[in-house]
DNA sequence: GGGCATATAGTAGGTTCCGACTATTAGGAA
DNA sequence: TTCCTAATAGTCGGAACCTACTATATGCCC
């Protein structure tokens, strides 16, 4: 499978736009923000430019017209092309279809986890929980006077919904690891540097060497 | 809060390695991929290059020595620094205790999952749920012959468990959803094109427009 | 012992991405 | 009226990032 041409999902918040109707890029930026898809696409105003003029380099979007209200900067507004419309929709159908290896930061960070000590660890990890409790509760809010009231349909808030599910997720794995150490379920190995590499204690018998 | 200076977590990694001892990038490499930590941190030799530059501009790290073995590229040996590993545990200390806004590409999709029609979503995630369900099995093989065997202490692998435990669970919201799709109760409005914006069919009696 | 795949070690070059900045207008406070 | 802030609209320079490539050495199959 080819590479994409444009491969920043901003570009497919864009193309998604553009499918309701013209838009000068100042515009899009705010329809996201006003409809809370913020959350799910990095709204920069440095790469919206960028990839709006990428999307019209390769004929998905074209300019329609320019137009100038006083002295203010010059907005150009922009169009999907067919072309557009069709990667629209293949595009979304694969990112659906084929996961992909993403990093997330706190995947990295938990690698090294050991390195804060079990109690460190729980600290650091017990705020996290915190953290993504009060996240959770004003994404609940927000579906609740979004959806909830009726006024927007719920498929056009369903990524709300997954994210949500992650983070409850994300939240329930944080606090059952901070019981785990607590507990002593999970060991935690003392480590020392040995004349070969390492070693480290093991919880029964057993001994380890990398 | 100050931005960090270096923020590409494979430097994260990096600091990580030199902790236990001096090495060469190509090393480093090598290391993460033998411990399977290429699945939390993206392995991209032009990035590792790089990051350990700039971790080396910044006092983190330093070159020890530069070795050449025949007619093979000369390899430079980087070790770290006091400072480097002071801020090895406090970059890991924030970055659990803090989460930060990620943007997932399957989030974005499902943002439009709309535009792929009742059944062209369902089949899409359908086929995501198999590929997630594949991952899932695959990583439970490895923590089995690695953790499993005692041959590494669990907490040297707890990310892998970690991811394990968000895949499951998007296979879960995945399966859910289609589940919804299927039964109708995640109601699929049909969009269309009014004088002023757009309307859209309610599943009751309610009407919407944006 | 010739050829081919793989491992070793790193470089080069370009694209993407982002934070910080510019400049104008509108609205309200004082 | 003047000052200050927020909203409007976008530009710019540099860091980060990734792909593709170079070049040597080694193992191994036939």
């Amino acid at each position: 499978m080819a590479k994409r041409k444009v491969s920043n999902t901003l570009a497919l918040a864009v193309l998604g736009l553009l499918q309701e109707q013209p838009m000068h890029p100042y515009e899009m930026a705010s329809v996201l923000r006003e409809r809370h898809k913020d959350s799910s696409f990095k709204v920069n105003s440095g790469s919206l430019y960028d990839t709006v003029e990428a999307l019209a380099r390769h004929g998905w979007i074209e300019p329609v017209e320019t137009e100038r209200d006083g002295r203010r900067p010059e907005r150009t507004v922009y169009a999907h092309t067919k072309l557009g419309q069709d990667e629209f929709v293949h595009w979304i159908d694969e990112l659906i279809r084929t996961p992909v290896a993403e990093y997330p930061k706190f995947m990295a960070a938990v690698s090294y986890l050991g390195a804060l000590g079990p109690d460190g660890a729980t600290d650091a990890l017990a705020e996290r929980a915190d953290h993504l409790e009060a996240r959770i509760e004003e994404t609940r809010a927000v579906l609740a006077e979004t959806v909830g009231s009726g006024r927007v349909p719920r498929l056009f808030m369903i990524e709300v919904e997954c994210a949500l599910h992650a983070w409850e997720a994300e939240r329930d794995w944080t606090r059952r690891t901070i019981a785990e150490i607590r507990d002593g379920s999970l060991f935690w190995p003392r480590v020392e540097r040995a004349e070969q590499g390492w070693t480290w204690s093991a919880p029964a018998d057993q001994k380890g060497r990398k």
